[in-house]
DNA sequence: CCTCATGATGAGGTAACCTCAGCAATGTTC
DNA sequence: GAACATTGCTGAGGTTACCTCATCATGAGG
């Protein structure tokens, strides 16, 4: 009996939202398994994929964080040989990091399972639901 | 001109959810700063304001973490003087944990200032879109 | 009592962030 | 065109919030 214990502890909107927010994000996780790649990797090479190679400082202003944060990231991606570092040649302090064709690869491959996860998770809405979430949620994310 | 440039990056649903989860997120942080208590240990006070006095795995599973972390938390609100442990009298092995007064008193506060915050955060939707938000977000709870 | 399960915690680890300091290349200003 | 501030990246080191695994009591059932 392993009772639903986890908490009905709900104190309105801001409470359901984060229950919604876990288990979007341990869903988000299982589906990242299979490439061995953490979420923040995955954002990572999804803003290569949409915006081609960029300088590590712009690609933590696509993700919101730090700088520092972006060298580290890239580090990692670069370990699993996914993106490779060049030198810009328009700005010799700069860097410019570029999928590889692996990192390509599995870009693309990591897309098409979130896109599938997604479905899965937000398919349990109908299309007026889904419609009426994606606005609301664009007005708060201001 | 600093330029919003942090991200249109979206790829639907999910990713709009995740910026306003950011955002919630940014703010709830800093509707907690008076106290200086995290957001966990905030967690675990609400937890202990709702249900009373009880035992770590008990808050670990309100909390859905595992016992050691709950544990962690525990000591970081022991440790601020918010929350006592008291033996068990009904289990040698086991520990209560209750809300000192100061902790009563902050996790009102908290309560208070994280319901304003929510108020002004879902304060931009009208009454029937926060209505629509809370029931889609419950089907999406699970 | 003897074994197994349970409650809490020590030890140690991870992901994903952060700030601050430092170094090299650039741009600006006089 | 030398001096100075700025920009771009990264080393060092810190934080939060989790985790697992091992240990050590106590409790419960045969």
């Amino acid at each position: 009996m392993t009772e639903r214990t986890a908490d009905g502890d709900d104190e309105s909107l801001a409470e359901t939202f984060w229950a919604v927010a876990g288990r979007l994000r341990r869903q988000a996780q299982e589906s990242l398994a299979p490439w061995d790649v953490t979420p923040s990797q995955s954002r990572a090479l999804g803003v290569l994929a949409r915006h081609g190679e960029l300088r590590p400082g712009a690609i933590a202003e696509h993700l919101r964080i730090a700088p520092r944060s972006a060298t580290e990231v890239i580090d990692d991606l670069q370990a699993r040989g996914l993106v490779e570092r060049r030198p810009d040649p328009a700005d010799r302090r700069a860097t410019l990091v570029a999928l590889t064709q692996e990192g390509e690869r599995v870009s693309a491959a990591i897309r098409a399972a979130r896109r599938a996860e997604a479905d899965r998770f937000f398919g349990h809405l109908d299309d007026a639901d889904r419609d009426q979430l994606a606005r609301i949620l664009r007005t708060l994310r201001g």
